[in-house]
Formats: structure tokens, C-alpha cells, sequence
DNA sequence: CTGGGGATGGGGCCC
DNA sequence: TGGGCCCCATCCCCA
């Protein structure tokens, strides 16, 4: 959506993301964006928080490397990740958009976006706003991130703007005082990445529901057309009081003023008009601020006027709109209609402030109103044109430039790069630059400077290491934004540049990402669901549903799924799914028995038997009968103990010789499983039955039912959960059959939130909860 | 039947 | 990311 060829129009209908800037104490602009997708996961719903919590793919920007090195690219293209590629107009360097190399996987976020950071204060008044981000914090604009100079800015500059909801395949997020795209859809080889704001962040900036405002777009330059015959508004029209209607379904009532708040900052919606570079760079008659201008564009394509592809009837009295004639076969299948009409994604016209300054923001009534221009809020729509040109005119053969480090990435007329897995010299120039830049930005984001600690020392491809933002704490107010007195220059450059510098970017597709003590981790192509629980990535197996803290845990614990036991005894020819079981195992061959008891000094190959031995010293006997007296010091005992104590199940079935322990096992083979039940017998066969009543009853003896009881005991366990439990049961036991030792258990956990209460477990043994004395309730016979 | 020990599996955490 | 270490739990065997 930054792309430099495209923008956001604020009535495309494209996705229901829309561009809000969240304010960053630096000046980085995070655009947040909603998904209108759903796919197995909807995330349309997904606030910003969510996105930062669960999108836990992480894709970071290509190290920056010596400018000798560049090859003629300008930061922006550098910084592509290497799992992108930059749309190229044919025959030109003129980037039109971004796509996707390989398959990406949703949930990946990208960023965070890089450009330089405005205040109010120094904003020009004339300047190009085509690719203005606004950066809130606490509600109030704290600055604007601006992505036009391609020397200052990065690839995320280049992403055009989703134009439909079903094209849609990124939002625009604001985490912290950073912007972030995440993707909402798997992204095929070769898809175009396009990007809208999601709701949150459409709110911040008073934007109605991208979706409405299309519509409504439509519907009005529908309903306008056929009476006036005129397509889309004049400037005028939109500066006076009554603003398109379309604004007035925004959420929050939209005067003609935050109407110009609504339209000038969406970035990158398609404006294929460029407004009249004299009348840009102009700065404010503001009060002295440091110069953070941006140098001039690198790419005239930025600043140039692009010829229009699209139908725009703009009228404007200022700036002359420079539209190209109507081509309806120029005008991509893409655009949204919304946008083909929209007379709100007006190019650059130099516009009164009135007419475009977000007013609500305080920071812009008091200063920027009087030099804000419509045109440069609206430039980022017209980098769209270009992307759309080319498009439009059938150019098939788009370059494919990756954006690479130093060595790495040579931009070809194929679109192919020489991959140079030596990325240790770029990184090394990433650390230097961001090096630099941690100088300079001692207030940049935290997640840049965490970047930067976390980078990996070689950034092999298939592991990355991202800032995750909010990891650090938030930057001092100014520390991206020039400060007052602040020359402008690289010290102008917010957070997310060296964000993007220091990050390391390969090959993030399949990569995730994971936290560990609050820096973040290199994340793997794996297709495990990941969740965040209380700041954490957790890693669940998508075979049992069990939830690893560590990735790699998550790794060993898949072999007990797939069988693999890579570890074999060279000896005996036994394997194992770890090393280190090996190991312990080796230890039967060579006697070897490393741990010895203090007290008799006898030795153990093992320390766990060593504990358990330690406990005949100690006299420990953590497992009790709850029936007697008897303690044991293994569990196993216990179990063997409770047979013992036969006739012990005060809970008979009032149908069948069936009695158990605990009620709530009872009331389990009441509903549904009791085999003089005709209901039951309907539903089940007896051999079923059989095997469900011998899991009741395996469940009614372990601590699992102890601990079902005692919760039912405290919440009332109600029908509800007893269905739930019988469901888990039907399902459980219909699902697989029992093998050797497979027998399916009724797993009680310690929190339902970990396992929504009692679930089946198959397999293995009843987790028992790490009591020092464990209470046995009570002893029944063995079936 | 109880009790002790061996061997093994699995997971967490740290580096 | 993977190795190493530790811990817990279990099964089995045997006295």
C-alpha cells in the first residue's frame, strides 16, 4: 500500500482496512489494516493487538548494505525481503508494485514500515503526501511517516493498495509507534502483496468503514452520474460543507474538515494525477523546525506526473489535474469501482488546508491547516497510476528485481537474483548502519534496537530474527521526528529505517517467529498454529493439539506423532526420538551408573531413580491411599495397591452392575454409555460400550477424576460439561482405537483454559498434578 | 502383595 | 536451532 505507484483511496471499498497512523515518539508510522478475509481463521475481526499477538510469522527487511554496493537500487528496493519481488514497469526501473516470490503464509507481518518522520511542525506545505502515514499515539497525530524518498524509506513504500476485499491480502497495522503489514491470506508465488488498514486503525484517523465508503462511493457516483452526468466531485465540491456522502457514513460524524482528514493521509490510493511539482517543497510558514525534509526523490516517478490510467473527473481549481483520458481497458480489474469513479482519491491538488487537515487531530487545526494541500495528501494515489499503467497496457513481462543485499541480489531482466548466501557482510553493514542510527536515534523504536540485539549472527535462509514491537519501550516524543533545531538527515530517519536496516531479511516465508524472554526469536517453516499466551508464542502440535513453549520442543515432540526415532543404539540397534534418551540408554551397555546416593552410595544410571531411591532415606511416600494409611513412594504402587480396596464405589449405575468412585463418573455413563440403556444401545455397539465404560472406569480411578470432581464440586459441574465431557469421550474413543497401551484416558487439567477441563488423552498416562502427597480416593477392583 | 530398582519416554529449560 | 541436562512418569522385573 505504500507502494510508490499506488495509494488508498479512502472510499476504495477495498478491504476494510484503512490506514491509520498510530503515533510513534519517532516518528515511525504504523499502518494497521484490517483483514476482510476469511480464511480458516477470520481475522477481520482481528484488532491490532490481535494481529501483533498472533500473526506470529515474522518477515524483516533486507539489510541495508554499503551504498557502493546498491546497484544503482535506491534503500526502498534494497530493503525488499528476499521472499519479495519488486513489480517492474517493462523496460523501466520503475517499480509498480511488490509480490511474492514464494508461498507466504498468513499470518506473516512485514515491517515495519520505514520513512521519515514529520512533525507538524516541519511538514512543508506543499509536500508530497502520496505516501503519508499518520502515526497516533493516544489518539493524537504524533507524527507522519512519509515514504516518498525512496532513499529514506523502505520497500513497503511499494505495496499498492487493495482495492477489493477479496484482493485484499495485507493489513495495515500500528503496533506501537511502528507500522506493520500483515497478511491475511496465504500469498501464492507471484501475487501481488496489497495492503489496506484494518478497522482499529481506519478508526484512529476518523475514516468511515473502507467497505461503506466505497459503497457509497459507488452508489453516489451512480446515483450522480445519472442526474448530472458528471463523474466523481469536484475539489470544490468536496471542500465545501457537504461532504460526499460517503464520508457521512463514517462512524464518527465527519465534518467538511475531518472530511479532508479522512482523504489526504490514505496512502497510496490510486491518483493518477500528480500534482504540479513546483507547488511541492515548499515548507511551512510554521515555526522554525529542524529540516527534515526529504531529499528529493530518487525515482522521478515519485514526484513526476504519471499519466492516468483511470477515469478521474477531478476538478480542482488550484493544481491542474493532468487526467489522461478515460481508458476503461487501462483501468485493472483491481481497482475497485469505488475507485474508478471515487472522486475522493483526488490526485495532488493544492488544496486549501481546510479542506483536507484532520481537523479532529489537534496537531494539524493548529499548523499544518494552513499549509496542508489536498494534493499531497493525496499523492500516494498517484503512484498508483504508474503501477496501474503498465498493467493496463498489457505488459506481461514485468521485471522481477529482488531486493538484496550487497552481493546478494542483482537485479536481472529476469527478475531472478544470484542468491549470495552470504549474508554475514550485509549484515555486518546492517549492524554498522543501525549502529549509526542508534546513535542518532537513541529514541528510534524499540523494536528497531531489538532487532538489531536480536539479529542472528548469520542469517541463514530459513531463520530470521525480528523486532517485535513493543518489546521495547516506547520512544521519547521526537525520537524519529527531528526534534526542534534537528538537522535533517539521516537523523530524520524513524525508527523503522534502521528497523529495516538491521533487520535481517531472508527468506521469511515460512518463517516464524517466537520470543523468547521479550526478543524475538527466528521462526521456522513449520505449519504449526501458533498462539501467544501472556506475551509468549506458544507452539501447538496440529496432531494432538498440545502446546510447546519452545519451537523445538514442539520439533522433538512431533516424533512421537510421525514414529521417527533418528537416535539408534549402535549396539543393540534400538532408537529413540532423542539423543539424550540414547544416551541415558547407552549407559545399559557400558554399566555406566553415573549418579550415586549420598547416604548408601549406591549408584544409578538414572537421577530419577536415583530420587526414588532417595526416598526410602528420606522416608518420603508422596503417593497415599485416600482409602488407608498406605503411602507408597511410586506411583505405580499406588496403583497396584488400589485393587486392594474392592466394593469401594458408592456410585452404581441404577441399570447396570456398573458402579464407580466418583459421581461425575457416573453421571458420564449414565448419559449415553450405560449398555441396559436402550438410548445407548442405540447409539452404540456393545463393543463400544465396552470399551468407552472400561475408559469411564480407567478415568474414574485415576487422580483425573479427583480432580473433575472436585472442580465439578466447586463450579456446579453442570449437564453442560458433562456433555462436553461425554462428547470428548464419543469422539475420542470413535476416533481411534485403543492400541497396545493406547488406552484413551480422561485427562483432567489443572486449568481449563489449558484444556477446557477434562479431555481424553491417548496413550498416556493421566498427568498428574505435581502434589507432594498424592491422595489416592479410593480403590477399586480391576475390570 | 509390597517394595525396590532398571529402563525408557517425554517435556521443560538453559545455553 | 539444537544439544545437553534435568525432571517426571511409566512400565517392567524381581526379591
Amino acid at each position: 500500500m505504500c507502494g510508490s505507484s499506488q495509494g488508498f483511496t479512502a472510499s476504495s471499498q477495498c478491504t476494510t482496512a484503512m490506514l491509520t497512523p498510530e503515533s510513534s515518539p519517532h516518528g515511525t508510522g504504523v499502518v494497521t489494516a484490517t483483514m476482510t478475509e476469511t480464511q480458516v481463521v477470520d481475522m477481520t475481526s482481528w484488532s491490532e493487538a490481535d494481529f501483533e499477538e498472533r500473526c506470529t510469522y515474522i518477515v524483516k527487511d533486507q539489510p541495508l548494505e554499503q551504498d557502493s554496493e546498491s546497484h544503482g537500487r535506491t534503500r526502498a528496493e534494497r530493503s525488499l525481503p528476499r521472499n519479495l519481488a519488486l513489480k517492474r514497469r517493462h523496460n523501466s526501473t520503475e517499480v509498480l508494485g511488490v509480490t511474492s516470490k514464494e508461498l507466504i503464509p498468513k499470518g506473516t507481518r512485514f515491517g515495519p514500515l520505514v520513512g521519515e518522520s514529520y512533525t507538524n511542525e516541519i511538514l512543508k506545505t506543499d509536500a508530497d503526501r502520496k505516501y503519508f502515514w499518520r502515526v497516533f499515539l493516544e489518539g493524537r497525530l504524533h507524527h507522519i511517516l512519509d515514504g516518498l524518498n525512496e532513499e529514506r524509506s523502505n520497500w513497503m513504500r511499494y505495496v499498492n493498495p487493495a482495492c477489493t476485499m477479496e484482493e485484499q491480502n495485507l493489513v495495515a497495522c500500528q503496533s506501537g509507534l511502528d507500522i506493520y503489514f500483515y497478511t491475511i491470506k496465504a500469498l501464492q508465488p507471484g501475487q501481488e502483496l496489497l495492503v489496506w488498514y484494518c478497522p482499529e486503525f481506519a478508526r484512529r484517523c476518523n475514516y468511515p468503514p473502507l467497505g461503506q465508503l466505497a459503497i457509497d462511493s459507488i452508489e453516489q457516483n451512480q446515483a450522480q452520474e445519472k442526474t448530472t452526468g458528471k463523474r466523481g466531485h469536484s475539489v470544490s465540491e468536496i471542500l465545501r460543507d457537504e461532504p460526499p456522502r460517503s464520508l457521512t457514513t463514517c462512524p464518527s460524524p465527519l465534518s467538511r474538515t475531518n472530511l479532508s482528514a479522512v482523504l489526504p493521509l490514505c496512502p497510496r490510493v490510486v491518483y493518477p494525477i500528480q500534482p504540479d511539482s513546483e507547488s511541492i517543497h515548499r515548507y511551512a510558514p510554521l515555526p522554525p523546525m529542524p529540516s527534515c525534509s526529504p531529499p528529493a526523490a530518487k525515482r522521478p516517478a515519485l514526484s513526476r506526473p504519471v499519466p492516468s490510467i483511470l477515469h478521474f473527473s477531478f476538478q480542482h481549481g488550484q493544481a491542474p489535474v493532468i487526467a489522461k483520458p478515460y481508458q476503461e481497458l487501462t483501468v485493472p480489474d483491481r481497482v475497485h469501482p469505488a475507485l474508478r469513479h471515487a472522486p475522493y482519491y483526488l490526485p495532488h491538488y493544492s488544496l486549501g488546508l481546510n479542506s483536507i487537515l484532520p481537523h479532529s487531530n489537534p496537531f494539524y487545526s493548529d499548523r499544518l491547516k494552513p499549509h496542508v494541500t489536498l494534493s499531497s495528501h493525496l499523492l500516494p494515489f498517484d503512484s498508483y497510476a504508474h503501477l496501474l499503467h503498465p498493467l493496463a497496457n498489457g505488459h506481461k513481462d514485468l521485471t522481477l528485481a529482488l531486493s538484496s543485499t550487497k552481493q546478494d541480489l542483482i537485479p536481472s531482466p529476469t527478475g531472478e537474483h544470484k542468491d549470495n548466501k552470504d549474508l554475514t557482510s550485509s549484515r555486518t553493514n546492517y549492524l554498522r548502519i543501525t549502529s549509526g542510527h542508534l546513535r542518532d536515534f537513541k529514541h528510534s523504536s524499540p523494536g528497531s534496537v531489538h532487532a538489531d540485539l536480536a539479529m542472528p549472527a548469520t542469517s541463514s535462509a530459513s531463520s530470521m530474527v525480528t523486532s517485535l514491537s513493543g518489546a521495547l519501550p516506547s520512544l521519547a516524543p521526537g525520537g524519529c521526528s527531528p526534534p526542534v533545531g534537528m538537522a535533517a538527515s539521516l537523523d530524520c530517519l524513524p525508527s523503522k529505517p534502521t528497523s529495516a536496516t538491521q533487520s535481517n531479511t531472508e527468506d521469511a516465508i515460512d518463517l516464524r517467529k517466537a520470543k523468547r524472554g521479550g526478543h524475538i526469536i527466528g521462526y521456522k517453516t513449520l505449519s504449526y498454529p501458533l498462539t501467544r499466551q501472556n506475551g509468549k508464542i506458544r507452539y501447538e502440535c496440529n496432531v494432538c493439539g498440545k502446546v510447546f513453549g519452545q519451537l523445538s520442543n514442539l520439533k522433538v515432540h512431533l516424533r512421537v506423532h510421525s514414529g521417527e526415532r533418528p537416535f539408534r543404539c549402535q549396539t543393540c540397534n534400538k532408537n529413540f526420538t532423542q539423543l539424550a534418551h540414547l544416551q541415558k540408554h547407552y549407559l545399559v551397555h557400558t554399566g555406566e551408573k553415573p549418579h550415586e546416593c549420598k547416604v548408601c552410595h549406591k549408584r544409578f544410571s538414572s537421577t530419577s531413580n536415583l530420587k526414588t531411591h532417595q526416598r526410602l532415606h528420606s522416608g518420603e511416600r508422596p503417593y497415599q491411599c485416600k482409602l488407608c494409611p498406605a503411602r507408597f513412594t511410586q506411583f505405580v504402587h499406588l496403583k497396584l495397591h488400589k485393587r486392594l480396596h474392592t466394593g469401594e464405589r458408592p456410585h452404581r449405575c441404577p441399570r447396570c452392575p456398573c458402579a464407580y468412585l466418583h459421581y461425575c463418573s457416573l453421571r458420564v455413563h449414565l448419559q449415553g454409555f450405560c449398555p441396559l440403556s436402550p438410548s445407548a444401545s442405540r447409539r452404540h455397539t456393545a463393543e463400544e460400550l465396552h470399551r468407552v465404560n472400561s475408559e469411564i472406569e480407567r478415568f474414574d480411578m485415576s487422580e483425573a477424576a479427583e480432580q473433575l470432581e472436585a472442580m465439578a464440586t466447586e463450579a456446579e459441574m453442570d449437564k453442560g460439561s458433562v456433555f462436553d465431557l461425554i462428547q470428548k469421550m464419543e469422539t475420542h474413543t470413535s476416533g481411534q482405537q485403543d492400541g497396545a497401551g493406547g488406552e484413551a484416558e480422561l485427562r483432567v487439567c489443572k486449568s481449563a483454559k489449558d484444556c477446557s477441563g477434562v479431555q481424553l488423552h491417548h496413550g498416556s498416562p493421566l498427568p498428574l498434578h505435581p502434589t507432594s502427597i498424592k491422595l489416592e480416593s479410593s480403590c477399586i477392583s480391576e475390570p
